[in-house]
DNA sequence: AAGCCGGGGGA
DNA sequence: TCCCCAGGCTT
């Protein structure tokens, strides 16, 4: 049974207004797909309206420095693809001769497009015949067709993908993949699916086995990594020591203190915590503590605990990766949240 | 194939 | 708390 016409006609009755359908323009659609990522609508909007009012066209964007595209997207997580993105519009402006390309083939090949967005932006910008698969897709298909393999496993993508590209045949596919998407978000929700509203109930298969609240299936994530960060806040002639992170972890490129991190069981041991705080600052350092923070992230527990540092450090020099920052400087850098409210608070309150 | 990468909002 | 969001990259 087909439910695409349904689904299309629900999606011009009930479509939200959002500002990246209103455009047949590749680069502006790719803008609003990167935000939205793994990202819900509201919380992108604002962010898709400052990027696009600094970065009107990809070559203002391929113009820009790492820092302005991390300070834009700061807040915002995922950090990986506002680097992945500046590195796109610089390959688009020496591949492309900045006009970005709209063909699924060639999208893919971008650096931060996999197939999810490529299908997006050559649906919508130039109705190839691509179908969608996110997070919304998988829940309607697997409810509607009463489909219980895990959608986070190897098996799930392979069996909903050869779904989707069927379904989407013969469909106007720019119309088509964003209503499957907006109906996903709006009325076939993960939570509380508003089913006693749905054109689709009657064929449901979930709806009438009473499988709503089991569908989509996905395998359990493992358990998270605990880390514990102890950061050192050393100000010295009005300035503040930071440094810029490095790669192979998380906040790449962004901005935190010198740190150390203690082992994964407990705050610092004391004869660890000194050693290595001896070793960071070749001295040992006078310390105050001052806020212990959790912050959540998607594989990690981090444990936080600031501490001022109290001695005079006045040989601790900047090198390229420790910065000696002005306030001001300090809270233009592009920070992760977990540093920047504690920067907010440091600087107001102290 | 599995692990990694943020942050926020709803229930 | 737990779950999920217009996913993609690295190993």
């Amino acid at each position: 049974m087909n439910f695409q016409p349904e689904i299309i006609a629900w999606y011009l009755n009930n479509k939200r207004e959002l500002p990246w359908r209103n455009t047949s323009d590749a680069y502006i659609i790719w803008l609003s797909e990167i935000i939205l990522q793994q990202t819900r609508v509201e919380q992108g909007l604002p962010y898709f309206n400052r990027f696009l009012a600094a970065f009107p066209t990809v070559q203002d964007f391929a113009a820009a420095t790492e820092s302005e595209v991390l300070k834009l997207w700061e807040g915002l997580g995922y950090y990986s693809r506002g680097r992945n993105m500046l590195h796109t519009a610089r390959a688009v402006m020496e591949l492309h001769g900045g006009i970005f390309p709209t063909a699924y083939d060639t999208l893919i090949q971008l650096k931060g497009i996999g197939d999810y967005t490529a299908a997006a932006i050559s649906s919508f910008a130039a109705n190839e015949s691509r179908a969608v698969l996110d997070g919304n897709v998988f829940r309607v298909l697997a409810r509607y067709y009463g489909m219980d393999t895990p959608i986070n496993s190897p098996a799930g993508k392979k069996v909903f993908s050869a779904l989707a590209d069927e379904l989407v045949q013969g469909q106007d596919a720019s119309i088509y993949n964003q209503a499957i998407m907006e109906f996903g978000a709006l009325q076939c929700k993960p939570k509380s699916p508003l089913c006693e509203s749905c054109p689709l109930r009657p064929d449901c298969f979930a709806y009438n086995h009473q499988q709503v609240h089991l569908l989509p299936m996905k395998l359990k994530p493992g358990a998270k990594r605990v880390r514990h960060f102890n950061y050192f806040v050393a100000e010295h002639n009005g300035q503040v020591l930071m440094k810029q992170r490095a790669a192979g972890d998380i906040w790449q490129q962004l901005y935190d203190f010198p740190l150390v991190e203690t082992s994964a069981e407990h705050y610092a041991v004391p004869e660890e915590f000194a050693q290595k705080t001896a070793e960071l600052f070749g001295f040992s350092p006078l310390l105050r503590p001052m806020i212990n923070k959790k912050h959540v992230l998607t594989h990690q527990i981090i444990y936080v605990q600031f501490f001022a540092l109290d001695n005079n450090i006045p040989n601790f020099n900047s090198t390229a990766s420790f910065k000696w920052l002005s306030r001001a400087a300090a809270m233009e850098v592009p920070k992760p949240n977990v540093i920047n409210d504690f920067v907010k608070f440091y600087l107001t309150k102290l």
